[in-house]
DNA sequence: CAGTGGTCTAGACCACCGG
DNA sequence: CGGTGGTCTAGACCACTGT
């Protein structure tokens, strides 16, 4: 990691200074509720106009990293409010962030028609043709976490196989080497349910157990849904975190 | 609403500039997916420099009513993506923003010694005194819709009155008019759980019945805890929503 | 090509906070 | 008072989109 900034370099100048604080946060450089240096100051370190570290510094405030106070500084946030911030993650990356390993077994692949409630959620025409479909069981850490269905619209005539998806393990990652297509937005519904016998086989529980149901669409770059995904987690093993503001 | 922006307002001119848009929109006089004007023409129309047009809809991109595509305009978000945001809301607000009339059954109220997880998520001392507890059924339209216990720091000698809990309904509301004390920001996880006997009875549903359980720690303009709030849901009714970003 | 949003500059004044 | 973040200006060049 560069501390300072290429004018060159293919990132804006206002995300690479964000990168380089919050990699000076992530050192322990700057503690917990302690200010970073005053924006002045970072604009002469760092060579670029006041705006630009302003840019950077709303960034990593609405990334949860950083927060104003108006005529003292900018701190630190506490730890806490620095991870399980609400944002739109793939399963793979959120393990992660969970520090647990993510794995998968894939039960199911293919092309379908989507049933009437999934066509409209992916907001397509009702003639419209296949879209993949995919039945996932989802490991942390080796053990399954949850139940993962998804549906995909790709690009005419595109397709993702068991193979790649397999050796990359990460479908967000292919949509976005091999389509171009980034997800930038989504609509989540959080709510309970109860295990069918089916679900808690699969996820070695009781049946009847209790499990969070997450459904989400999610919407590419350019505003189109690409995705409809529904993800059954076990009720003990997981929970959701969000920050909220106002 | 004005239709224009005094620069003598107490409210910067990009607030003003977003209140305006945010009405024009709301008037129907831009229509869901179609551009408004570009940035270039804000700026003359309303005589304010480029950047307070962009900090103006910046303001409206992260609350959802807006959307940017390079090199073609500015869009109105689909109705959908325009409410539901997830913000930090009282269950009162909560409760109206769904359409069902919020209320209340107060079962218990008074100050309390927090018990050692609560003192930990209030960041209180050890040997810190007594805060306001308060447990209540909480409805809407009527009908049971979650059981809420809650823990407030309020400042040296202050409190609330079952009177006064019970004349407004709002805690928020109490807290921002007689405290000065604004929530704005919180860490909230959701988890499922099972109803206790207890807990069934109060929510009138069968003991065992899957719950959606909210921990929430609230904390206010300057940055100190205000509550710690626990809210156990009933699973068949309640239904969580958020939008995500990238 | 012209028009859009995306980034950036060098400066300015204000409101707020602490000593 | 000096230092902080909050707002604002008038300009500039770039990358992307459509025709």
């Amino acid at each position: 990691m560069p501390d300072t900034i290429d004018p060159n370099d293919f990132l804006p100048r206002y995300y690479q200074l964000a990168n380089i604080l919050r990699e000076r946060i992530a050192n322990g450089e700057f503690a917990a509720r302690q200010p970073i240096p005053s924006e002045r100051q970072l604009e002469e370190r760092y060579a670029v106009s006041r705006i630009t570290v302003r840019q950077a510094i709303d960034l990593l405030v609405r990334q949860g990293f950083l927060y104003r106070e108006h005529g003292r500084g900018t701190f630190v946030s506490p730890q806490k409010l620095q991870k399980g911030i609400s944002e739109l993650t793939s399963f793979t990356e959120d393990m992660k962030q969970r520090g647990l390993e993510p794995g998968q077994r894939i039960l199911q692949m293919g092309p379908v028609r989507p049933p009437e409630k999934v066509r409209q959620r992916l907001e397509l025409p009702e003639d419209c043709g296949e879209v993949l479909y995919i039945e996932r069981l989802r490991l942390g850490d080796g053990v399954p976490m949850g139940l993962q269905t998804s549906y995909y619209v790709l690009p005419e005539g595109g397709t993702i196989t068991r193979e790649e998806l397999e050796a990359c393990g990460s479908v967000y990652r292919i949509l976005q080497e091999k389509f171009h297509l980034i997800p930038t937005e989504a609509d989540e519904t959080l709510e309970v349910t109860v295990a069918t016998p089916q679900e808690a086989a699969l996820l070695q529980i009781p049946a009847g157990s209790p499990l969070l149901l997450s459904e989400r669409t999610t919407y590419s770059q350019d505003r189109r849904v690409i995705e409809f995904v529904k993800i059954l987690y076990r009720g003990d093993r997981y929970r959701y975190y969000a920050r909220l503001t106002r």
